[in-house]
DNA sequence: AACGGCTTCAACCGCATTCAC
DNA sequence: AGTGAATGCGGTTGAAGCCGT
């Protein structure tokens, strides 16, 4: 009889109707005991298989849409400090799974260091993170302030500039329900798109991303500095080397890369840089060769 | 319109850790 | 303390969508 289960357990994306099944059961019943709960809600589905859809997919608060700039500034900075250690990672960035900033890293972040040939966990690589990528961030994420722009969340780079300064990272509030205590109810479906994904009728926190938009990029005194000051309070020598120059300048040709074709630095136009990224990072090669 | 290459991300897998008995 | 089950985690895969030709 238990064999015959195991024979039955479908596999592959989920279903509108067992989406419905795994809601609603565990609005009544609570999640947790997945293998026991995948059984009683009669789904034919391994309890890890539920698990995973419920957490990555519908729990409630899952926060769907881009990723924004401060949220892109804190997985580097929480990466650069903890590697892959993506679940800890997403327990700082309330709504997003380990699953989507592993993925983010991967698409995103290892597709700039392919592109610039070079090893993600290279020191090389890990340098354009810090001092190139990371202050384009903060001045963008600023910007957007300035400007009023609600392409970040509300916090915006403060939060991403707490993290920075304290080395000690407190715990965030976790995620919680006590099983069995049914804290959820039970989610009202507004929509179903061809993909077969949910569309809740709670507002979606969808962000639009600013990195769609043109902005002007040069790297200079200034948007060091707004890097510099996150980094400064925590009394760690962060442009060491001679990477940044007295005038806050970026010494020419610190990254070291190598042929970085045409081709590839075009690439880089997605959701972190822009071809005056590209005109910048080219033109620190060339004074280098 | 059709095709192929590329990108994204949901879902799976294997292993490690924790839990319950 | 030992053991099996459940859960958690990180790496990987593959289907679907996108985009250029």
């Amino acid at each position: 009889m238990e064999e015959a289960n195991i024979m039955d357990l479908r596999r592959g994306p989920w279903t509108v109707e067992e989406d419905f099944t795994l809601i609603n059961f565990i609005a009544h019943h609570g999640e947790g005991r997945w293998n026991s709960l995948a059984r009683c809600a009669g789904l034919k589905r391994t309890g890890k298989s539920c698990r995973l859809r419920w957490l990555n997919y519908l729990r409630p608060d899952v926060r769907r849409g881009n990723i924004t700039l401060d949220e892109q500034l804190l997985i580097l900075e929480l990466h650069s400090r903890w590697g892959n250690r993506w679940s800890k990672i997403a327990q700082h960035l309330p709504g997003r799974t380990d699953n989507e900033i592993k993925n983010y890293w991967r698409t995103r972040v290892q597709k700039h260091a392919k592109q610039l040939k070079c090893d993600v966990n290279s020191k090389q690589f890990k340098d354009t993170m810090k001092y190139l990528w990371m202050p384009r961030l903060v001045e963008r994420i600023q910007a957007a302030a300035a400007s009023g722009t609600t392409a970040t969340s509300s916090s915006a780079a403060t939060t991403a500039a707490a993290y920075i300064q304290n080395e000690e990272i407190q715990p965030p509030v976790p995620y919680v329900n006590h099983h069995h205590t049914s804290e959820y109810v039970p989610i009202q479906l507004t929509n179903i798109n061809k993909t077969n994904r949910l569309n809740y009728s709670s507002s979606d926190n969808y962000s639009s991303d600013l990195t769609d938009g043109y902005y002007n990029f040069s790297i200079d005194q200034s948007s060091n500095q707004n890097y510099s000051q996150l980094h400064q309070s925590t009394n760690q020598t962060c442009y060491g080397e001679s990477i940044i120059s007295p005038t806050g300048y970026f010494h020419p040709g610190f990254l070291g890369f190598q042929e970085v074709d045409q081709q590839n630095s075009t690439q880089w136009m997605d959701n972190s840089w822009n071809i005056d990224d590209v005109c910048f990072l080219q033109q620190q090669l060339n004074n280098d060769q």
